[in-house]
DNA sequence: TTTTATGCAAAGTATTTGCACGGGA
DNA sequence: TCCCGTGCAAATACTTTGCATAAAA
């Protein structure tokens, strides 16, 4: 998989987010710095799971400057916001993708690493999450649900 | 988190199973060696999450000689057979359980790692991976569901 | 006897830390 | 001006590889 930004063709949803993380960033003592801007709106407009160094290579087409580092700290700061999370996958979880926090689960394409995420049925999962408590002996306190597949653009022609 | 064997008290199972394990190294051209045997028993007699630096330090205990090597190339060839397969949990993806294949899902206490598996209810989740995959156009290949809590050993009194 | 497995040491890879300098507030 | 953020380099953590020796078959 090569790194894509996957950039929405509304634009206007992602640059508004970027801004929105920046604004976030700097409410929490963070300062607004031109590195930290680009990473910040590397993230922000892409819809694919992206690795350190793959935010890295794409945010140095606007400044190439970048370092490898500022990508990782920016990262950091970032998760401990809930602006991203980090993703798992069978080849590992160095990935992150934009958080979308609630009862939401992800969806992502084992070719391209796009990813999706959609709302749980709630009745299914709670009365599971019942059943294997009781009959484990575990007091459930959480649960993660992913699905894994072949997004539109990746299906044959 | 210590590392801990977790035993079995019915420890005739869990020989049973290393010994299948060393079969299946056998049949499949690997030799039978003590540093493999030691390691091979101490992953099928643990029922909790174990990671190679865990393993190892279990292991030398039955044979101090061990090198963490071995360690790394046992859990290769335990997972390419799959007997054992890797856990992933909000701290990483570097540990290893029994594998239990087929539609089964882990249950992992975040205090000890001990798991547990449970069948899931097949109808629940097919209707889930439909439904979530007509609203996305993803045609979904796999799922992953895990839930995490408490067992019983590590609740409150 | 032949060939695989082992453990050590070295090399990779991924990530974090130390530090002097530069830029934001 | 003050002090946080940056990039480089070094350090650390984890895992894999090269190699001579030991052990299985």
């Amino acid at each position: 998989m090569t790194a894509q930004s996957g950039r929405s063709t509304d634009s206007f949803i992602t640059d508004n987010l970027a801004q929105e993380w920046l604004t976030r960033l700097k409410d929490n003592g963070y300062r607004l710095t031109t590195p930290r801007s680009v990473v910040v709106k590397t993230i922000a407009s892409s819809d694919h799971v992206l690795n350190p160094f793959e935010v890295f290579e794409l945010a140095r087409n606007d400044y190439p400057g970048l370092g490898l580092v500022t990508v990782y700290r920016t990262l950091e700061k970032l998760e401990e916001l809930n602006l991203i999370q980090r993703v798992h996958q069978p080849s590992g979880c160095q990935s992150f993708v934009v958080a979308h926090p609630g009862h939401q689960h992800i969806l992502i394409c084992e070719n391209c690493g796009r990813v999706d995420f959609f709302r749980e049925d709630p009745e299914g999962i709670n009365i599971l999450m019942k059943e294997v408590g009781g009959d484990s002996g575990f007091e459930i306190t959480n649960h993660w649900l992913q699905f894994f597949g072949i997004c539109n653009d990746c299906q044959g022609p």
